[in-house]
Parts: structure tokens; C-alpha cells; sequence
RNA sequence: GCGAGCGUGGCGGAAUUGGUAGACGCAUGGCUCUUAGGAAGCCACGUCGUAAGACGUGGGGGUUCGAGUCCCCCCGCUCGCACCA
């Protein structure tokens, strides 16, 4: 054995951690806090892969490097376990979805715990029990009581013969993409939140967040505000007029159409007999395509549709312009209906030209608005008392003309929906409501919660196509205490994000039973220091956890406007992945090799292709860490996983790694140890003697390297660039495997850097150095950027740009000494021979450069 | 299509932010030790060249004493967004 024993060690500190509840969060409140924390994961039945620990390695770094810091620290892990693939199994199965959950949960546990993750276990939750859920109910009662939840009829995507409802990915062209049954709109009563209230304070609050800029950006527009008018249009012949949302209201002389959605309750009003039989076909194929569907095309897609007959009247010219249906219009955005500028409007150009309508430039500044539209800013022209000014002039302008003739206002309109809430789903929270027979809503009181699941004998919907929870018939009727009447609860279930958007709070006093946090901890502990996650929640989840946490924060439940103050995204692991294009079959790598620059199935002539992919089952390109942990030990994985690149890059996975980072902490051990060796008589561990306080102290490379490497990591605490900071601590270890002896003070200095990334060597190694407790707590090293400095300084002469000598001179020596010395030179006395030197310059510490 | 980012040895990646390109690691080759295998230690490792040296960060051009880094054009890849009025 050229190293240590990886399983004795792992085993014996991790059993040392937990007997000794080392990780347990501390309770004193004097000292500063920092709270880490990572996305927590849906335990899928698959288990982890070498994927997930790499972001939980790096908050792990942080949370132990920052208790040496002096840090109350709260590093904690739970589960988001409410979601469907427990529920299809279960459908499949017959087991519970909680029996599914628990064992997976099992499975994720163990696997954490092995790789010596610090978390603080005592703290575990799971979305989906009972006492956590309950909590999840209470919010939800809190969003109704303030108004931000309410019940509407929302069309879904029902398939009649499955008799469910799927989600809009799942759809394509009325059909359900796996069988290509015929999938319809069905109005549902369903729950939504209204997130659009909050849009302007979700919007304005990312600008003091520490968040990557990509995300902010995605978070931004996904909120897609934007500042127009409402326009009114008055109909020929009709008292209803036509509202436009615009936020080109200073093209409005270009108006030349106006175009509604199929939907738009007025088409049947306007539309003229002649026209009918088309609008209604239109209309009819219109149906069948989903909103999604028609969101997917592109500006200058071709255009579809039909004319109503109708004339509207353009407000600033007077002129009737025709009334258009378009499937391009979208009935749920802004008020239904557009009017046309096909001159500085790409999907207007298009239209124009598909059913040639008139074309009017009003902005200069682009070539020939018949050929193409122009977006771009300019004079205006065509446009009455708008010519001249400029876009923002001109709206300005023309939203005053408007407000003053009573044809419309200003309007702000937001591309964020409000926040469908329902599922008809089994497994997640049953909402804690009733309906009375009369409509009348109302909610459990607390006292009662939680609204615990029902047990049911079948997980699927019913087949009218009700929601599983139907299926629980003495569950559903309930007594309304201040009535007497007999209501029924809520069938539908909360989906997969309720339980998500809180749990940063759950975390914080998570045995409490009667309140869901501690008022006084939550002071303490927020807002989250370090959100650690996947870059697939930069919408979504981090947008509604937001939301959720301004609504608590207005009803006065926590201290913070923001949950997170620093987020950042760790990048995905990636595995060749081989397949045969064919049959579409994928291979492990061990059934592959490579002919002639391509790749077959071991002994034939199949070809495969290669793809670097996600890792994933189903592509037979998983890793686990629990064979690279039996093989190499939990710290070589761990500091694999940092080492392999910048936490941010998405890197593939290369197990022969592994093997390099295991190789540098057997020469660390091999630093103070001397490994048994039963071959060559020596049967047990001694101390290598080579770590002593006499040794001298005389080394400045070793200690140079020693205080880069403090340094560096340290630095590495803050930034997250874990790759180079491990990387300088292998140049010390280079440098102390070549020293022969080392002072035992900066031995125990580096131990304890190396102990965020390698915790079970450091502890074995500070235990035989002579310490009966923990490293865990151990002040963090301070480096001396005296100790930085080299006794002579290496600096690089050029002539004309071009590497010609290196010189040594003293570390404080003058620019003039610098400078004759490289003149000095005799290989840059070559270069420079005889020439004239027109110009010197000298980079202080590096290089010196003589123009000739 | 639009937007953002990236392109450096056989490979993953470094480069003090305009100052010695290739740190650290993987893979590979050589040597030492070893009965052997393995481990360990040492050495080599961008290209061409015996060498001096020349060339070299996707390609082309520019700014500069000096460019992987800044500017312009092109090529390629990746990730977002996708008719939002």
C-alpha cells in the first residue's frame, strides 16, 4: 500500500462525525452567520450520479473552510420528494408513493453521506411529510387570505382516452406526442396565484442580488415588462369598440389594419355574413393548435388569417382600416387585439405581404419599407403632428393626443401570467380547502391542518377524468363548522414547486411544530449567503420561491426582501454516451472500442455514435460515486470533482482523474506517515520523522509555496474557483515531497486547508500529529505576503518584443540597475548590437523591453 | 432567426486582466528500484529544427514597445429565447 487506506479512514470519520455530532448547528448567536445552501434533489429512484456532488461538494468546501473562519454556519440537505415519477411508479406498482419516496430517500441518503458531506442531519426534511406540508397548506392559506389565490376556469389539455390531463410540453398539433391520441381543450376550474402582482418588485429587486448575469437577464425578460398604450378603436357600424395594446403607439399613423384574436369575444359581433363561413373554419382550426404551438414561430413566419369584413377607425387619421382575425394574436396577452404598423413591424410585414395590405412608413432611417420592415429609431414622418420626433418623443406625444381625446392611456402589460396552481395529481398537497354547495370557497382552519393525503386503492385519474383524490370518497365530504352544510374538499393537488419555494425557511427551525419558523432565527440566519444549484432553475423555481418570500415578507413572517442573496450555477457532468443508430440501443463504454477513428460494438462491425450527453440511465453512461468512493476513497472523489475545471463549466467526467487527485493526497499522507508495508517487514504506520519542530526553518521555497497555497485557497472560499486553488496545493506538496524535512507548524497549516477538500485524511493526519479533537474547527491559516516574496527576482528581457534573456537581480533593485544589467546580457547584447535603443520600458517584477 | 458566451498541446484546463503562453493534473515515452506485477522516485513531453533559431492560443486584418487578452471581418461550437403586440 503506497498510501493510506481509504475505507478504514472514511468509515472511521464519518462514524467519529456523527457520534460526535460534529456538524450539529451551533446554537450561540454572538458570533457572525453564514448559511449555505444547496438545491435540494427530487430522490429519484435512479439513485445519485457523479453529477450531483459536485455542487455539493463545493458548498461543502464553503461551509467547512467557513467555520474555520469563525462562522455559526447552517449546511443542511432535505428532499423536494412530492413529484411524478413516484406517482407512476405507484400507478405501476400498487406500492405507496411515500413507501417509494422513503426508500428512495434511503438511497440518496446514504450515498451523501458517505462522500462526508458536513450537513447538519438533525435538520433533514422532505416536502412530502405530513409535518412539513402542513406549513407548505398554511402559506397557501396566507396567499388566499391576502387575495393572491384564486379559483378560474382555465382550458387544459385533456385526453380523452388516457383521461388526463397533460401538460403543454406533452402536446403537439392536438395530439399526445407519446400515442398521438386526440388531445382537447377542457375548461378546469383550477388554482391560480397571482405572481403577475408582484412582477414590478420581482423585476426591481434582482439589481441588489449577487446573481449570475444570465440568470438575472432570464429572470428579467421572462417578467417582459413593457410600457405602451392602450389604444381605442371605434367599429363601423357597432358600439362596441376595440381596445389595442401597443408599445408602438408612435406608429399609429401607419396603421393601415387591425387584427384580433380568433378568440376575442367580438369577432362574433363584427364579423359581416359574407365573411362568417371563413372566420368560423378559421376559428375551427385555430382550436386545435395550442397556445404553445403557436408561440413557437417564428416573426417572419408565414401568416395566417382570415378578414371579419368589419372596419375599425384609425383614432389619429380617421381612415376605416379592415378588422383581421389572426392566430398570431393571442387572446391571453395584452388585450386580444393589435393594430398593424406593417412598415415597422416584422409580423405586420409579413401579414402585409401574405394578403397584400398597405404598406406606410412613418420612421425614417430604413431602406424600403415595401421590401422589409424597419425597427430602428428616426425622424417620423407621414404622422402629422408626430413628424419629426423621435420614438420616445413621438410616444410620449401621441399617449398625451390620446389621453386628451379620450381614445386611450397609457399601459403597462407584463409577459408574466399568473401562476397556474393545480394539478390532478396524487401525489403532492391537497389543498386546504372546501367548496360549499352554494360555490362558496373556504379554507381548513389552521387548527385543522395538515390536510393529510387520503389513502387510495388506484392512483389514476377517475374515469370522468377527475383527479386521483376523487377516488378517496369517505375523504371528500366535510363539515362546514360555522354552517353545518355538508362540503366537499379540493380534488386537485399542488404541484411539485410548493413545496421548493419555502424550504430555505423550513430548514431554519425544522422540528417546530406550532409556528413554521422561528421569528427570532429567521432574523439571524437570513437572507441564504450561498445558493448553490443548476441553471435550469433560473426561471422557474427562483422566480416563484421569490415570489412567495415578498408575500412573506408583506405579511411581516420574515425579515429579508430577498431569500437569496448569492446564487450561483455549478455545471453539469457530462459522459460519452454510445449508440447505435440503428436500433437507437445505447452501450456502456466497456462493450465499445475504437477502429480507425470510429467506434463499434466490441468484435463486430456496428457502428456507434458518440455523443458527449447528460448522464442518465437510460444513456448508460452513469457514474457512480459510490464505485469511485470504493475505489479511491470519498476525499480523492471529492477533490476530483472541483479539481476537473471552474465549478461554472459543464466538464465530462474522466475516471483515470480521479486517480491523479487520489496519487496527491497519498503523497500528502506520505509526508508524515510511513505506511505499513508487511512485504518488506514493517507491519504497522509509523511517523515519517520528516514533519518536525526542529526541522529548519530556512526553506523559503517550501514556505513560499506554503503561503501561495494559504493564499490561493482562502481567496477560493470567496470566488469558487476551486481548480487553480487545489493546483497550488499540489505545488507545495511537490515542493515539501522534495524537502527533507518540514517545520511542523506549516505542516499543520496546509492539513487544515486541505481539510475542506479532503476531511478524512486531515483529520487522521491532525490526529496523528498529535490532536485529540476535531479539525473542524481549527482557526483558518492566515498567509504572510512577506512570505511571498523571492529572494531574487527572474525578470524577462525583450528587444523589440521578443523573448530574448532572463536576468536574476536582487528583489530591491532599482529600475536603472535593472535595466543596465539586461543591457548587460551578453545573449540581448547580440539582439541589441550596436543598434540605437530608442525607447526602454520596464514592468515592474517582470520584464524589461528595449525598442530598437 | 435573435441574443449571450466560448474557441489555448494528445486530453481537462492555467495565464497576476495588455507584460516570459501552456501552471496543476491526465495520458504517453524513457530511466531507477523491484524476482515479477504494481507502487514509488527522477526525466522528457506545442510544432519544425542537430543546433542557433523560427513558428505557435479557430482563420484573416488592425491598435500597441508588447495581444490568448482590446477593435473589425469571417469560420466553428455551446447555451438561452423563440410571433408578447
Amino acid at each position: 500500500m503506497a498510501g493510506f487506506d481509504h475505507k478504514t479512514l472514511d468509515a472511521k470519520w464519518q462514524a467519529f462525525w456523527e457520534r460526535e455530532q460534529t456538524f450539529l448547528t451551533p446554537t450561540d448567536r454572538t458570533r457572525p452567520k453564514y448559511y449555505v445552501l444547496d438545491m435540494f434533489p427530487y430522490p429519484s429512484g435512479d439513485g445519485l450520479h457523479v453529477g450531483h456532488p459536485k455542487g455539493y461538494t463545493a458548498t461543502d468546501v464553503v461551509a467547512r473552510a467557513k467555520r474555520m473562519m469563525g462562522f455559526n454556519v447552517l449546511r443542511v440537505m432535505g428532499w423536494d420528494s412530492f413529484g411524478l415519477p413516484a406517482e407512476r411508479r405507484a400507478e405501476r406498482t400498487g406500492e405507496h408513493p411515500s413507501v417509494i419516496t422513503a426508500r428512495n430517500i434511503a438511497t440518496f441518503k446514504s450515498q451523501l453521506q458517505k462522500l462526508g458531506l458536513s450537513y447538519d442531519w438533525t435538520r433533514e426534511l422532505a416536502t412530502s411529510d405530513p409535518t412539513y406540508y402542513k406549513w407548505t397548506q398554511w402559506i397557501f392559506e396566507l396567499l388566499f387570505e391576502r387575495g393572491l389565490a384564486y379559483r378560474a376556469e382555465v382550458p387544459v389539455n385533456f385526453c380523452p382516452a388516457l383521461g388526463t390531463v397533460l401538460a403543454n410540453e406533452e402536446v403537439k398539433d392536438g395530439k399526445y406526442i407519446e400515442t398521438g391520441d386526440d388531445v382537447e381543450k377542457r375548461l378546469m376550474k383550477q388554482w391560480m396565484l397571482r405572481i403577475t402582482e408582484y412582477a414590478d418588485r420581482l423585476s426591481e429587486d434582482l439589481t441588489g442580488l449577487d446573481w449570475p448575469p444570465g440568470t438575472h437577464t432570464a429572470q428579467f425578460e421572462w417578467i417582459g415588462k413593457s410600457i405602451g398604450a392602450n389604444v381605442v378603436f371605434k367599429v363601423v357600424g357597432s358600439d362596441h369598440p376595440i381596445t389595442v395594446f401597443t408599445t408602438r403607439p408612435d406608429t399609429l399613423f401607419g396603421g393601415t389594419w387591425v387584427v384580433l384574436a380568433p378568440e376575442h369575444p367580438l369577432v362574433d359581433q363584427i364579423t359581416t355574413p359574407e365573411q362568417r363561413a371563413a372566420v368560423a373554419a378559421y376559428r375551427d382550426q385555430v382550436g386545435k393548435r395550442s397556445e404553445r404551438d403557436r408561440t413557437t414561430e417564428a416573426a417572419d413566419a408565414p401568416k395566417t388569417g382570415v378578414a371579419t369584413g368589419a372596419f375599425a377607425i384609425n383614432p389619429v387619421t380617421g381612415k376605416q382600416i379592415p378588422i383581421w382575425i389572426a392566430d398570431y394574436v393571442l387572446a391571453s396577452y395584452g388585450t386580444g387585439a393589435v393594430f398593424a404598423c406593417p412598415a415597422h413591424d416584422e409580423r405586420d410585414h409579413a401579414f402585409a405581404t401574405k394578403f397584400t395590405l398597405p404598406i406606410i412608413e412613418v420612421v425614417k432611417g430604413g431602406e424600403n419599407v415595401q421590401v422589409a420592415a424597419y425597427t430602428g429609431d428616426g425622424p417620423h414622418v407621414n404622422s402629422d403632428f408626430l413628424d419629426g420626433l423621435d420614438i420616445d418623443a413621438a410616444k410620449e406625444k401621441v399617449i398625451g393626443w390620446l389621453e386628451a381625446h379620450g381614445l386611450g392611456s397609457k399601459s403597462i402589460r407584463y409577459k408574466l401570467r399568473d401562476w397556474l396552481f393545480s394539478r390532478q395529481r396524487y401525489w403532492g398537497e391537497p389543498f386546504p380547502t372546501y367548496e360549499l354547495p352554494d360555490g362558496q370557497v373556504k379554507l381548513v382552519p389552521k387548527s385543522d391542518l395538515p390536510v393529510a393525503l387520503p389513502q387510495i386503492d388506484e392512483y389514476k385519474p377517475t374515469r370522468d377524468g377527475q383527479p386521483p383524490l376523487a377516488r378517496a370518497k369517505d375523504w371528500l365530504p366535510v363539515t362546514d363548522k360555522e354552517t353545518g352544510q355538508v362540503a366537499m374538499r379540493e380534488t386537485n393537488t399542488m404541484p411539485q414547486w410548493a413545496g421548493s419555494c419555502w424550504y430555505y425557511l423550513r430548514f431554519i427551525s425544522p422540528q417546530l411544530t406550532d409556528q413554521p419558523w422561528d421569528r427570532e432565527e429567521e432574523k439571524y440566519w437570513m437572507p441564504v449567503d450561498l445558493y448553490v444549484g443548476g441553471n435550469e432553475h433560473a426561471v422557474l423555481h427562483l422566480l416563484y420561491a421569490r415570489f412567495w418570500h415578498k408575500v412573506l415578507y408583506d405579511a411581516g413572517f420574515v425579515s429579508t426582501k430577498e431569500p437569496f442573496q448569492r446564487l450561483f450555477h455549478q455545471g453539469m457532468i457530462h459522459k460519452t454516451s454510445y449508440r447505435e443508430p440503428k436500433s437507437g440501443k445505447y452501450h456502456y463504454d466497456h462493450e465499445v472500442e475504437q477502429r480507425d477513428g470510429a467506434w463499434y460494438v466490441k468484435g463486430t462491425n456496428d457502428v456507434v455514435e458518440t455523443k458527449l450527453d447528460k448522464m442518465s440511465k437510460s444513456r448508460y453512461n452513469v457514474v457512480n460515486p459510490d464505485d469511485m468512493g470504493n475505489e479511491f476513497g470519498a476525499d480523492a472523489m471529492r477533490m476530483y470533482e472541483l479539481f476537473m475545471g471552474p465549478l461554472e463549466d459543464g466538464v465530462e467526467w474522466e475516471t483515470s482523474g480521479v486517480a491523479g487527485t487520489r496519487r496527491f493526497l497519498d503523497r500528502v499522507w506520505r509526508l508524515l506517515v510511513v505506511p505499513a508495508d508487511p512485504s518488506s517487514g514493517i507491519e504497522a504506520d509509523t511517523l515519517s520523522g520528516k514533519v518536525s519542530e526542529d526541522a529548519p526553518r530556512d526553506n523559503k521555497d517550501l514556505e513560499r509555496t506554503l503561503h501561495a497555497a494559504i493564499k490561493k485557497v482562502t481567496a477560493a472560499v470567496t470566488d469558487l474557483r476551486f481548480n487553480t486553488a487545489i493546483a497550488d496545493m499540489m505545488v507545495f506538496v511537490n515542493e515539501a515531497t522534495k524537502a527533507t524535512a518540514i517545520p511542523r507548524d506549516w505542516f499543520e497549516m496546509f492539513v487544515k486547508i486541505l481539510s475542506p477538500f479532503a476531511p478524512h485524511i486531515a483529520e487522521e493526519l491532525w490526529q496523528r500529529l498529535g490532536h485529540t479533537t476535531t479539525i473542524t474547527y481549527e482557526p483558518w491559516p492566515a498567509h504572510d505576503e512577506a512570505k511571498l516574496a523571492r529572494d531574487v527576482m527572474v525578470i524577462a528581457v525583450q528587444v523589440l518584443g521578443k523573448l530574448r534573456g532572463q536576468i536574476e537581480v536582487p528583489p530591491d533593485a532599482t529600475e536603472a540597475t535593472i535595466l543596465a544589467a539586461a543591457k548587460a546580457d551578453h545573449k540581448v547584447q547580440q539582439f541589441l548590437a550596436g543598434k540605437p535603443i530608442k525607447r526602454e520600458i520596464y514592468v515592474k517584477g517582470r520584464l524589461v523591453n528595449f525598442v530598437v
